[in-house]
Order: structure tokens, then sequence, then C-alpha cells
DNA sequence: TCTGCATGAAAAA
DNA sequence: TTTTCCTGCAGAG
């Protein structure tokens, strides 16, 4: 297949590439990796605002500041903004899957790691639930919910936690990401807690507490609060997470 | 045209 | 703890 990088900031990795053979793709928490064969891996990162668009043969016109294109004679590929974009080797990929914890997603991995972590930190669980040495995979939006669905308090001490109820959380983490992936949608709320019952989820009944500031929890009514939490926001209801 | 903001994380200080 | 990097979009002026 082809590789190359228009914007140039991917032009030495692109051309280690470029002409070879992609044999497998994997997710470990947020990280991606290509298997380009020969200790040759592609890792991709998204951040905030890294983004794919594939799509069949022709190239559509390009537009935009773009990282990589990746085409074959039938169907194209192409990535933006990534936080991380790079070739890297065994080596690397090992350093790389050893600073990053337990994967709820990834059906062989277990949580006693993170039950280890939490309890014995004095960090508050909403900036343990960020740290991806801890679990890796959840971010901003699953933080919030996964969260309110536990009814824990973002601000409580991962000391004062019951290893119980993170393996609980651990389970509800699996469930929902595993909906975010079937359905390639971020649904947390159950049908029976949303305002209106119709089958999909209207967009602004999706969530329980994420971007809902001020609006009323869907379970007891009271104003839903945000503040700033490991420099993300963090939202949560003081009634159902006291 | 400009500003701020967004599912993130690493480097620098 | 702060700064930096990555891109696109909405809303203000």
């Amino acid at each position: 297949m082809h590789v190359d990088a228009p914007n140039g900031r991917f032009a030495e990795g692109a051309s280690l590439l470029d002409g070879r053979m992609l044999l497998a793709i994997d997710a470990y928490g947020k990280h991606l990796l290509y298997d380009f064969g020969d200790e040759r891996w592609l890792h991709v990162h998204l951040g905030l605002f890294g983004k794919f668009r594939s799509g069949a043969m022709p190239y559509p016109p390009m537009q935009g500041a773009l990282r990589v294109r990746i085409w074959t004679d039938a169907a194209w590929l192409e990535l933006r903004g990534p936080t991380a974009c790079e070739v890297i080797d065994d080596a690397d990929r090992r350093r790389l899957l050893a600073r990053i914890g337990p994967d709820p997603l990834r059906a062989h991995d277990r949580p006693a790691r993170a039950v280890e972590r939490i309890t014995a930190s004095r960090a508050q669980i909403g900036t343990l639930l960020m740290d991806q040495s801890v679990i890796a995979g959840i971010g901003n939006v699953y933080r919030a919910e996964l969260l309110f669905r536990a009814k824990l308090n973002p601000y409580r001490l991962g000391t004062s936690i019951e290893p119980a109820a993170i393996v609980a959380l651990w389970r509800d983490s699996r469930a929902v990401m595993r909906d975010g992936v079937r359905d390639r949608r971020m649904v947390t709320t159950k049908p029976k807690d949303r305002p209106h019952r119709t089958g999909v989820a209207r967009r602004d009944e999706r969530h329980y507490v994420y971007h809902r500031t001020g609006r009323p929890c869907f379970i007891c009514g009271t104003e839903i609060e945000q503040a700033l939490l490991a420099t993300r926001k963090v939202y949560w209801c003081p009634h159902c997470q006291p």
C-alpha cells in the first residue's frame, strides 16, 4: 500500500512504510498500533483533535492539514491532527504497552492492577480515572458518566473506595465502552432513565452529567455541577453522587 | 477575522 | 504546575 504525508510532518515515517503491507491493527487503550512488519509499527494516538476519514478510491480533493494518507487501488484512509503519529520498533512498542494500565475493552485484561493503584492512592477518583497508567482508555466523557453510574463523587479519594466498587466500575466501563464500539456512539444513559423513552436516545439525553451543567439530573432533578479536575471539566450530580 | 473551546498528553520549568 | 502541540468549528464582532 502507499503511504505519504502531504503536510510534511510525517514525511520520514511515511517513507519507512510506503510500499509495505499492513499486517494487522490493534488498540491498547487510546493507542493504535499498525503492524507493517519487520519491526515497523505505526503508532497513532488521536488526542483531542485527531480524526480518521476513509473511503473508496478515487481520492477526494484534498483540503486542510493532512498528516498521513494511506491508500491502495481500492480504498483510502487519511489522518489529521493526531497527538502521536510515529513509526516505532518492537522495543518502543514494549515500553509503550508497559506504561499503560489494563484496558477494559481487551478481553484478557483484568482490573487487579487498577484496584491496587486506586486503593493505595490519596488522589481523587476523578483524577485516577483519567490516568492512563491506572486504567487505559477512559477519557473525560466516560470519567464523568462512569462515576455517575457508580454513584461516586469525583472528589472521593482512592483510599476511601472499596475494592468491590472498583471492580464494579471496571465491569461497567467494559459494558458501556463495548456498546460505544458496537454503536460507534457514546450513549451512557439507560433507556429507563431518559425523559423521552424513544428507541434511540435523543442527542441531549445520551449522558447523565457530561456537558449538562445547570441542567436537572434525570434521576433526582438536582442541577448538575461542573468544576475543573485534573485539568479537565468534570460534571456530577451533588445529590446522586454525595 | 477573531476568540474560545473540544472525547488528550508530553515536555518544560 | 505551566506550556506546548495538534485541527476544526461555532459564535461573536
